[in-house]
DNA sequence: GCGCGGCGTCGAATCGATTCGACATGAAGG
DNA sequence: CCTTCATGTCGAATCGATTCGACGCCGCGC
């Protein structure tokens, strides 16, 4: 078990030494710093994470605090996890798991232990048992999803809004005229802010800002019946029991390209597209708006995707920045010492969509 | 920042004495026990993980090692953590989470500066930086998934050729005699002890010891096509590109039974089913093998399935188990501190598969 | 020639718990 | 009555780093 002083003792300086060397808070010179460098690779030294957090009240460790009804049941959510702590090594932190459960007291025991220095709270979209814990510790962290009150702590979100409204600009702009917009099933329709909605608000948008018709539609998971919502609305668009929304002109005519937003697989989809007859991209142009970059099934389609390693990393930046907010200004003055310091750093992030062209170009409809 | 002082200063008792409260080694007057209990409540106290650590050398932390490459992509790998996590929390420890890049370099740190106790190994299959990791550093590990040496390091996994063979078993206990086994696609099959060849394995196993003929067909993604090859094998079984397994008698008769082999979903599966014109149960006993205990579509179905829960719960146990092992015989005796030690508490455990029984019975076959 | 400031290093205090040896008290036993 | 022992509590050392104040040395300027 070698510590600093043997670090110290082999290298012939004082184990202050030592310690400066590393943290660079005061000079050293060239020849010290080498002596020790040989002693530290020699020895295999490596400091011990609590004796050094015990002392200067850092911990390099960031909680991520998950959803404990949700859980990782989505692999989407899996991702996140991974990138997250992907982004926390990139900033010199490691990543502590917490599950919340009943009045998330696993995240409440970790930041009262001192365990981490601040945390990202994922799939945050309601009143949120982990978002009273840090406001009432004056905990510092960041969120993934919108929080009820948005001003009170930074957070992060991908713009499923603005990726509908977008994939409709791209094809308004190659000359369609007529879409379909097929949303996630009904089921995932919860809480104003949910990104099914919010794709949905987006397409409408998009629809107001080109002019051109958009039919949403909502996915099921029976692919035979979703081939047969999707035969009915492109067939015959505007008619069955999808609601119509933005139909500016294009009266009666088929649409000529579909936008499937779904959060993660596409596979089952694509099938039930070619089982209505149409041909893509020859008779149906088809956008689809995404997470997964590496899915090869589609790469082939031009897609809008929704970056979720970016999303990951800033989240994962903006959880450091109110830990270092909160130690910068630790003077304890009149003021209690967190609260205000929290409020002023506080930074929202819409991460924007990327467009990505596909290896097929996005094909004009023909007349 | 409340300390042990000052909860020893309002209890009117000296701090050690507080500490004796909590860990016990001692024994304490009920008067004092309630008089230390009321200043903690009354101050909010919550130890310093930082300085018990320190002091002690226990962290009451595990870190959960991802293999970097399979990332948590596949949902069950989400379940795995948060199953783990739980575990974890159930025995007292935190969960650091670890993804090993290059030579396991996460790892490593961790184990260095003291952030845990022990290592929980996911998706172990193949050689494994991290195996070496633990081993070099001799410290606590416990795997999910077989290393190439068996008993270097206590491991468990789940069932998947028993459970296998157990569907064949009941199947064949309710009359089928014919049956056809859907295991994953060809792809899966990497490295002897994927889960996919160990599911034909017992597949083949179940085929010897009942008597029955398996005939073992991979799935394809493409529904249509996973239907197609269905068909030819359900309306003339033995025929087709399928691959005859176990073939003892049955002639040409059709099989009356399919079990299905997939780590997580089957939705896509069941409709390929229905889609070869053969109706469930009345022509077609189906069982499914896998490891999602909430999936409500496939209830109704009679049910093999690993619980991963308990595969969790038991690998944070041996992770917990090897770290005490380690502290017990921390006399360093002769030979080498860790070595022996974790050699002589090496478990392996294979987790058994659970039969439910769905809410329709399972069918014997009509002649 | 002397003082002064900056650079590089050291010694020691400190973070907040655990844990060991010591000790006071009261009961049991020769 | 004096020893022995168990019980309950305390004081102090300790874990291994960080960090502050002090100080020696050297070069520079007046």
């Amino acid at each position: 078990m070698v510590t600093i002083r043997d670090v110290a003792r082999r290298a012939g300086v004082a184990p202050s030494t030592v310690s400066y060397v590393f943290n660079g808070s005061r000079s050293i010179s060239e020849e010290t710093r080498r002596r020790v460098q040989e002693a530290v690779d020699a020895l295999g030294y490596h400091p011990r994470a609590s004796a050094r957090t015990l002392r200067s009240s850092r911990t390099h460790v960031l909680a991520l605090a998950l959803p404990r009804a949700a859980g990782l049941q989505d692999s989407v959510d899996g991702r996140f996890a991974i990138d997250v702590s992907d982004a926390a090594n990139g900033l010199g932190y490691d990543l502590l798991l917490t599950t919340s459960q009943d009045k998330a007291e696993g995240l409440r025991r970790v930041a009262l232990s001192g365990l981490a220095d601040a945390a990202v709270l994922m799939a945050v979209d309601m009143e949120d048992a982990r978002i009273d814990v840090v406001r009432e510790l004056a905990f510092p962290a960041a969120l993934i999803g919108r929080p009820a009150d948005e001003d009170a702590l930074p957070w992060t979100d991908l713009d499923w809004e603005e990726a509908a409204a977008l994939a409709v600009r791209e094809l308004a702009a190659a000359g369609h005229r007529d879409m379909v917009y097929l949303a996630p099933g009904e089921r995932e329709v919860e809480g104003r802010r949910s990104y099914a909605l919010r794709g949905i608000a987006g397409a409408r948008r998009g629809a107001r800002t080109t002019g051109a018709a958009v039919t949403v539609v909502h996915s099921v998971a029976d692919p035979a019946r979703l081939a047969d919502r999707l035969r009915t609305v492109l067939g015959d668009a505007g008619g069955g029991g999808a609601d119509g929304a933005g139909r500016g002109d294009g009266g009666g005519a088929a649409p000529t390209a579909l936008i499937v937003q779904h959060p993660s697989a596409h596979h089952h989809i694509l099938p039930s597209v070619t089982a209505t007859g149409l041909r893509v991209p020859e008779d149906l142009a088809v956008v689809v708006i995404g997470t997964l970059p590496g899915d090869p099934a589609s790469r082939a389609l031009p897609r809008v995707e929704l970056p979720v390693e970016t999303l990951s990393f800033e989240v994962t930046r903006l959880a450091v920045a109110a830990a270092d907010a909160l130690r910068e200004g630790g003077a304890p003055s009149v003021t209690e010492p967190g609260a205000r310091l929290l409020a002023e750093s506080v930074g929202h992030l819409l991460i924007p969509p990327v467009l990505l062209p596909g290896t097929a170009p996005l094909a004009p409809p023909r007349h």
